[in-house]
DNA sequence: AATGAATGAGCATTCATTCAT
DNA sequence: TATGAATGAATGCTCATTCAT
């Protein structure tokens, strides 16, 4: 493939991504991504097939960009036992809040019945050997609940996706303000102790 | 309203939150909600106004039906604190067994920028009074995390809309079958110990 | 007729030919008029069978409530010979100023290859003695052109329907304002004395 | 645009031109037009926007492609003054009768509040020097009466379009034949006589 | 006489996709 | 590779008209 042709492609797929995330498979028009991309769309269907094989191919681009938790973090996770729910869910709080595409293409894919998901990987892909360290050590020091590894990643993946994508709704149905600053670091550091083992 | 007309304005609604909770506002035909409701197509626009206005109602409609506990297990939270999470969370779970509109409702609303949320009310209302009495006494006999509602209710929210809305991706990511019937026992086991004051 | 029977029937006419007049045939809307006339739609079928009967009966009714030129200008005309053409123009044009439902519907039905305008009676129909009369003693006394009763009746509606049925059209037209108050009185004068023997 | 594109564009406008002469803006179903056309009916979008602007494009065409008079009469008349009136009125009762659509899109547009008139071009662009020349001419010699062009411009074209716009109407209203070729000839020659200085 | 409910054909407009250059 | 042109099946919504009470 041409330089150019690669340009093309990469340009088609940004634009698919946002526009995907923002509208869903369903509210997004090809000519809208086509316009929206500066190219013609015929290129989509040379590069893509359909809208379908598009939509398959940005939301695989989003997992494969998305690492779950940064090196660093997890570096310092390892180096400091104690903090790592802290540590872990802050840094997928802040992905969420960086990148809404992830949890937003993630919750499409989930709805629509016609997208196949084959294409996802596991996000921790590469990063689950830090991961098993990190959380073997912190359970072993006593700074984590006696809880497999699933069931930590899945009760801090929950929460912060859950906060994320449900901001709409609950908006109306917690009067508390949990989308204030200070109203979301109180929720979340009451729901970090939830993974810590407390003394009573 | 005549008689005829009520099951008529019913037979779209119930049709509608069927058709839009599985396709979603822009995945939905009104042609297709006219023709399984089995109504004349103008029917809908002379009842529902418009296609936002049936899915309002619709969403609305699913709020309205939908208690997040039932009575008896509130009753039964209060005499068994020690059991409150396990009840409230079994409860959450089987609603969204039963009644998978809801969550896919709350989803689509949440994704969809043209949606309002105007008409949700609060799912909890109501019942507002059991839960806090029931919570206080959980915490006050240790049986709970010493946290807020707010965080003991979003947690549990959260884990278990996660748990179904994400089922098609997470099914990819986690290789352990948290989708058997042994592998989500485990899960919520362990997510329910979150809850818990551990002795450890 | 029941009084109330005719009553409804009234308000529907009144309201047709306000709407008809203003959207025409194609533009109307049976609902619109049922609404505007506080009426039930059903009951513009029991007595106009249909929206073209409807229209007939909305132009047959203009065309009686329009007499084309008032008993006082036909006397007053009659007195003074000299002013006939000035009289019937001005009586022309306030009828067109005042009541534009005639020239809107008459452009409506003319356009309309599907309305049939045989309820449409002569304007003159009563007049045409007074007319006759008042035109034959102008022209006795020098007072207007010497052409037929037709062709002097014919040239007094051309101008007065042209200038009000073309307004939109002829603003962009002639630059010069024939529709300010002066443009227009100046207007109107040379066009009278066209109708009147010059001595130059 | 390539010469295909050129080619139906202009067939969708010269269809446009002739249904929505026909059947006025409201009357005209674009899908009849496309059809007529034997053009695919999205063309119409791509190349006018939606309906307005085919109709707009139409209305603009028809005031283009119109000269009010023919060259060859204007020079005529600039060289026989005393036949000034008598040209210009046969050659615009001329225009109206080759090429109905210029007074029906003229009537339609001026009835219809939707329909913007902004495209609209004065009909006399270029020729005004040739008519004012004309004109004064006739004047000068005593041809004519001593109004304004203006006055004078508009009498001819009230007539004129009078006659044609009103036919289905006046056929009812003037018993005396002026629809009938001899008729028709004895009026306008009445007509013509009103512009002209008559010795008494 | 009056009205609410229902209908089916229609209507402007859009969209994913393919063709031709 | 790139692009403008073309297509046919939708798609949300409306309308004149009829039915049932």
């Amino acid at each position: 493939m041409q330089e150019r042709a690669k340009a093309t492609k990469s340009k088609i797929l940004k634009t698919a991504i946002r526009i995907f995330s923002e509208n869903g498979f369903y509210g997004t028009r090809i000519d809208g991504i086509a316009a929206a991309a500066g190219v013609n769309k015929q290129r989509i269907y040379a590069y893509y097939n359909n809208k379908e094989g598009l939509f398959e191919a940005a939301l695989a681009y989003v997992f494969e960009e998305v690492s779950l938790f940064s090196e660093k973090t997890l570096e310092q996770a390892v180096r400091e036992p104690e903090n790592l729910t802290s540590l872990l869910l802050t840094d997928f709080m802040n992905l969420h809040d960086r990148y809404p595409y992830f949890w937003r293409m993630l919750a499409w894919a989930n709805l629509n019945k016609d997208v196949r998901a084959d294409s996802i990987l596991d996000i921790r892909a590469g990063q689950d050997r830090m991961i098993e360290k990190a959380f073997a050590r912190a359970r072993e020091k006593g700074c984590v609940k006696d809880i497999s590894l699933t069931a930590y990643i899945f009760g801090l993946m929950a929460v912060s996706f859950f906060y994320h994508a449900n901001r709409k709704t609950l908006s109306m149905t917690f009067s508390s303000g949990i989308y204030t600053p200070a109203g979301r670091e109180q929720l979340m550091e009451q729901l970090i102790s939830l993974f810590q083992v407390s003394s009573r």
